[in-house]
DNA sequence: ATTGCCATATGGTCTAGTCCAAACTATTAT
DNA sequence: ATAATAGTTTGGACTAGACCATATGGCAAT
């Protein structure tokens, strides 16, 4: 009795074997979830709740209506350091591209003005962006920046990196950032542009930055695909 | 039509509004599986599909065999300050505990090897310890530290703040660290101590510490209960 | 070549149950 | 009082289906 285990997992243990031997590679797609229920002789709900559970621990991912697929490995993002999101990920040999989805101007609505440390009506501009890594989506990000710190940035490229915009253009330096790492779920239009299913686990990151004045500019609001990421933080000491 | 919603939405959304209403109260029981689909009117698999989905965005938890209960505010932890967990819990006005589940001592297996890079077959202890913020088990923490560099450890109080043990007892100071931060999912037993399910997700953290002479004296596995914590990290330069 | 349409494959969501194991409770025997 | 026991409640895991919405690819009309 001790070799016969639970159906969900059999089918984990094997599918977990599958994808560590390279046997199943990163990118390609697994049998369908039907397909899978008849190999094991468990229902679909069972062949779910097994994915679902490789989903989590980072194995696999889903696309809607299409599949699932193996995940490959995580990138390593270091957000303290200075490094732009494109050259952290090539020197991970690995391709970045960005996307701009969208530019809305508006007064900061009270979630954002607390974090911006604003404590009247403010105009800001909030940029909305996504983040592929070999042609998989796996970063949104919002940008809330504080309008009158950047006049006419709406003429500029967006899709490049903003902290060299704002030096090139504004001056800006970065002296101090705060980042608070959340896990949690994903928003309605986050899901949406990550296809991924809303509610589904994610890893927020806030990011608040001061210029060398010491003043708040711009929050973000980072959303990654839990699987597709290793935050890796490196602390030396100064004394 | 716009107003009818899905079963699980509905019950999803009337549940977050009590919790973010304060009808329902951090650690306050939710009612039971059966008796929510009969309020419902769906089924237990709907409702329990629900609850997983609340439990991902960090609102609720489950206890085995016990019930679902609203969970209590996050705690801010800066893995890169100096204070000690029990220090930093108390500041926000909350109860930290620390239980020493075991001690081993072995041989460094591979994977440990590597995070320490060590070259050849080398001794550990490996203390593992669960951390409780009020009353509620969230963390659970596995030391690995090379024994040539602690004799006679065991003999000492492990559920105090190892730091200080180190710095007091050997005089280590810490130059650097090294943290990894990964979502993933719970192994059995970390599952196991934290009373959540295996696979559950989860916050790992690996932390890397080096000592004044920049050797690497022991690494740490954190894993967090992913709805109890926010990691709040502040970087100011020094230019 | 392009567009529009349709069939198919796929995951998303749901119904209506069953059986099980662990946690808890109330009762009973000592 | 204490300990053993039996019943109840609870979530965990599963069966065996159903219908829906969308992504995709092939085909036909333009």
């Amino acid at each position: 009795m001790a070799i016969k285990k639970d159906a969900s997992k059999n089918i984990k243990e094997v599918l977990r074997d599958q994808i560590n031997g390279k046997l199943l590679l990163p990118l390609q797609k697994l049998p369908s979830e039907r397909e899978l229920s008849e190999l094991f002789s468990i229902t679909r709900i069972s062949v779910k709740s097994a994915l679902d559970s490789l989903e989590i621990e980072g194995l696999i991912y889903r696309e809607d209506r299409r599949g699932w697929f193996v995940s490959p490995p995580r990138v390593k993002y270091n957000p303290l350091s200075r490094c732009h999101f494109h050259q952290m990920i090539s020197e991970q040999e690995r391709i970045a591209e960005t996307q701009l989805l969208g530019v809305k101007s508006m007064m900061a609505p009270s979630s954002i003005a607390t974090i911006l440390a604003l404590s009247e009506l403010t105009p800001i501009h909030v940029l909305e962006r996504l983040r592929y890594i070999d042609g998989r989506a796996v970063l949104f990000v919002e940008n809330c920046l504080i309008s009158e710190f950047f006049p006419d940035i709406l003429s500029e490229n967006l899709a490049q990196s903003l902290t060299t915009l704002y030096e090139k253009k504004y001056g800006f330096k970065n002296s101090r950032s705060h980042f608070d790492f959340i896990p949690t779920s994903a928003p309605e239009h986050v899901a949406h542009a990550l296809n991924i299913r809303p509610g589904q686990q994610i890893l927020k990151i806030c990011r608040v930055n001061y210029n060398q004045h010491h003043q708040i500019i711009d929050c973000e609001f980072e959303y990654w695909r839990p699987d597709a990421v290793i935050i890796s933080i490196d602390n030396r000491e100064s004394f």
